[in-house]
DNA sequence: CCTATCTTTGACCAAATGGTTAAACTGTTT
DNA sequence: AAACAGTTTAACCATTTGGTCAAAGATAGG
């Protein structure tokens, strides 16, 4: 027997959720414009997730989850660092690009109810930098890179990788004259443009090794 | 006859609305609670400021012309292009130290309600890029610095100025182990790290001129 | 002291909002 | 077709919230 995989209604809750949240964050999302855009009714939301707190822990959750886990896999591979670091930043402008808004929406979640689940959500998340920190500090031993603080250095990925997302409204306006081609144009070369100056500072100048 | 400084409703108020709306943005301000917060009868809100949206827009412009105006001010004495740089980061790490969550809260606003008076005041603040533009632009023909893209650059700066504080809580919780003291210290590191990076990403290299 | 204006307050209102409930509907089992 | 469980709906509720209003306080001028 086939099962056609129509979307039922748990799923359509959910995929409107997403989506409201998202946009207007857990404050200004309304659970009667989440029925609307499921096409369903308000009491429905009720029925399968208990209340709206319930219901934004689910998006969060799968909001967070699709930022955090796999990124750092990347570094259990045997390519050299520099590679390692490249493939990095362009699978997650990658995935920024496919989900522009998430960032901005987690970490307004995390600013504002630091406690509670979401701190839990992303103790459980298994994001950690365990692997990153090892790699790094290993690669400034063999003298393959500089004596740079991998937090550092991370925050400095992150912060190129997702700063030209969230900020994006206010850098189009001031930076492109309001012009959406061009920012998506720019946010292209960003892959290149973070690489090149991550691994550029990194990299040993002459007369710096040891 | 000496003029007593102390301040009066009006600016009670606007201290307070400050305070709430900068912290839980305009969807989770509540005029009760600005009210409590200066200490007054919720009523005097509406007295002095018509309604909720004209005193989030008063303190919005406040907190965008903290941000905006007087940082290209810095390129326009005579430094070399180096310095004016180094001091511009040293100078907006430091305003954002003072007010770490005005870059959230402003992100926020402009992503929520592009439209409407944000967009003016964005524009009325005579925030460009002009001026850093022609100095850039300059200095590659001087063969002072690399071939860079101006905008990539700026974007660049803000990103790694800001980021480290809108992300605060994910960034201490996942890679300082939920650390204050020893985030505190990564900051104030921040200066240093950002300034050294972005000038050694428009430094010329060996056999790069021409 | 009286009056006029500005300031402040408490009581109140209408709309919005998260949530509940009982009834209707649907599909499956016997 | 009757009984049952799962699903969906409309009507309703209590609370919150931005906002109004008339009256009370304060302040200054005549």
């Amino acid at each position: 027997m086939i099962k056609i995989d129509k979307e039922n209604t748990e799923e359509k809750i959910l995929n409107a959720a997403k989506k409201v949240f998202v946009t207007k964050g857990s404050d200004g999302a309304r659970m009667q414009e989440i029925a609307d855009e499921a096409g369903i009714n308000k009491s429905l939301l009720h029925y399968y997730y208990r209340s709206k707190e319930k219901l934004f822990a689910a998006v969060f959750k799968f909001a967070f989850k699709k930022f955090a886990p796999n990124l750092m896999g990347i570094f259990e591979n045997e390519s050299d660092i520099f590679t390692k670091i490249t493939s990095f930043i362009h699978s997650y402008i990658d995935i920024i690009n496919k989900n522009p808004f998430i960032p901005l929406f987690i970490i307004n979640e995390v600013s504002k109810k630091n406690a509670g689940f979401v701190g839990a959500v992303i103790k459980n998340s298994g994001m950690n930098i365990d692997l990153f920190e090892k790699e790094i500090k290993k690669e400034i031993k063999k003298g393959t890179i500089k004596q740079v603080d991998h937090r550092q250095l991370i925050v400095n990925i992150l912060a190129l990788c997702v700063f030209p997302f969230i900020g994006r409204p206010i850098i189009q306006k001031v930076v492109f004259e309001d012009n959406e081609n061009q920012y998506d144009d720019f946010l292209k070369s960003r892959k290149e443009e973070v690489s090149n100056l991550i691994i550029n500072s990194i990299t040993l100048t002459e007369g710096s090794d040891k």
